[in-house]
DNA sequence: TTGAAAGCGATACCAC
DNA sequence: GTGGTATCGCTTTCAA
């Protein structure tokens, strides 16, 4: 193994050197710069990331909590994910994973064994268990969602009333008066994911404004809820002309269903998904949708952590606007 | 912070007694274990992940390389993900997390910083430029998957070639004359992914043995790409009854599109697939499938990678055989 | 602009 | 069965 000690001694230097030339931190100069940085790349050297923390009391690692219900989200989970490795990397940090399953008490782990910096934290629920912890923690952390007391935490997340408004205000203006919000499974609803009842609240309240008849149908995953589903929004009101689908996994499956009934998209009904782009357009009918900024969420997420290592931050919830992509799936009635 | 020197002088022993109750290195009265362990729990004492890699030369870590498409298969990465996440924990390992796009780069990265003791690779290609690297490096590794030059290293991964063969296998002995394939995206095919190819291998071998008609049809992710396919393979032979998707991603339209079309599933059309179970049964008719053991070869890629941690092994690819579960999407002709 | 050396917090060897 | 302490590789303060 390649130390330190190795580099300077093949540069002609002192270890301290070596690590000002790698930090930064003082001024070098230029000739013994290219000295040591020639030795660097010679021996192959890379600083040992156990000492390295030791000494500094910085690890270079974000820990990430992960969902790993598979039943759902995937797509958009893994887009996270992507997109938090990537952009922590930019910035010279490494993510280590911690799954939700392990609870609040990984999160203590973590901090306390000085495995990461910093504490990035997925699928928060409204009266999340971790939130106190990461509290008390005194740690940086970003949330991506909001619990209900997001006082004190920084978070980040689409802003879902605002989509839910969006959806009911892109099919009042395109002259629909019935329309129907098929939802998440009732489970999600139980367990108080938050953006599922902020989603709920903006498509009410938009409703409300456009004088829109409007009703919430959650759905469970399996393709008979679906059908299910449809089948009563159908019954209980014939002149429905509107479907906002919140709800990855049944998309597919009411979509076939409306085909097999022969009703017909976009003319017999406007179809507005929440959904990520990539499923948007591998259905019969490219989806209107409102896109879930995956990519701009992890970013964000990444880089709000690492204001908070710089520097004192003061704790705030930002919400994205949603971005309404129209596709095929909507039209004038 | 608490560190072992504080639990030592709470329980009134020595901070080596202290690292030895916790590793178990020797033996220590009931007495002291009882004092030490008192201590550490009323301390809330965390041992320092870098210190204790520095003194021991052990991370506990293990490096996980993910692919990051988020177009296909992403609910059987995550499953792995899970799997290997949860496995690692039992064993007191925790997991770092690495994209397949850093390039071999990364793994040489992370050996030599010390970052991990022992790496998992997913998403293995016919020809892996990490390959040589991971060979090179002489650190515990498995690969998920299996490259054309296995020799060496250590792999595991679904027998996909048995799982061709039991796809058709099956349906022959439903009497099926005339079966097609479709396959996954050609790029799949091009990148040299190697479970595509030998399942394809295994899926004619088959055919030749039970003296079926067989044909073989990539098929890329869009909605129009998977119901031209369909319209291909039908126009091609208007015989076909059975078809075999090893391609998650056009299911429901393939699904769909047969529907449309009026042709029934089994009656008209005996369907099998390679899907995650949770997949199979969120489809209008609930799928024949061979299971995609991602829980099982994400628990077997820890466990490997932890013997080789132990002591010496010899390297092997490991095949798991495929499961074949009879649903409703299979019936004789 | 550079060097020397004192830690950082654990492990594991050497003593007893 | 237990204690003392050198050691791991790096950062950072103090000195020059």
């Amino acid at each position: 193994m390649v130390t330190i000690v190795d580099v300077a001694r093949a540069a002609g230097v002192a270890p301290s050197t070596v690590s000002y030339v790698l930090s930064g931190k003082r001024s070098i100069s230029p000739e013994t710069t290219r000295l040591v940085e020639a030795s660097i790349r010679e021996l192959g050297y890379h600083p040992n990331a156990g000492a390295r923390a030791l000494a500094s009391s910085k690890t270079s690692v974000l820990a990430l909590v992960l969902p790993m219900r598979t039943d759902q989200n995937v797509a958009v989970v893994m887009e996270f994910v992507a997109a938090v490795a990537k952009t922590a990397r930019e910035h010279d940090y490494d993510v280590l994973l911690l799954t939700k399953d392990e609870g609040p008490t990984a999160l203590r782990r973590v901090v306390s064994s000085a495995l990461a910096d910093a504490l990035i934290v997925m699928d928060v629920e409204a009266k999340d268990p971790r939130v106190p912890v990461l509290r008390s923690l005194q740690r940086p952390s970003v949330l991506i969602g909001a619990p209900d007391a997001a006082s004190g935490i920084t978070c980040v997340d689409l802003d879902f009333a605002a989509a839910g408004q969006e959806c009911v205000a892109h099919l009042a203006e395109l002259g629909h008066r019935s329309i129907a919000l098929i939802g998440p499974a009732p489970a999600v609803y139980r367990r108080g994911t938050g953006f599922a009842r902020r989603f709920l609240r903006g498509f009410r309240a938009a409703a409300g404004k456009h004088g829109v008849r409007a009703v919430n149908r959650p759905c469970s995953h399996s393709y008979d809820a679906a059908v299910r589903c449809v089948d009563e929004l159908l019954a209980a009101d014939p002149e429905l002309t509107g479907l906002v689908i919140h709800n990855e996994a049944v998309l597919p499956a009411v979509l076939g269903d409306l085909r097999h009934r022969g009703i017909r998209v976009p003319e017999d009904m406007s179809v507005i998904a929440l959904c990520p782009d990539s499923m948007a357009v591998q259905q019969p009918v490219s989806l209107t949708t409102i896109a879930i900024p995956a990519e701009e969420v992890g970013e964000l997420a990444v880089e709000m952590v690492l204001r908070q290592l710089a520097g004192p931050t003061v704790p705030e919830t930002r919400l994205l606007a949603p971005r309404l992509v129209r596709r095929e799936s909507t039209a004038a009635i």
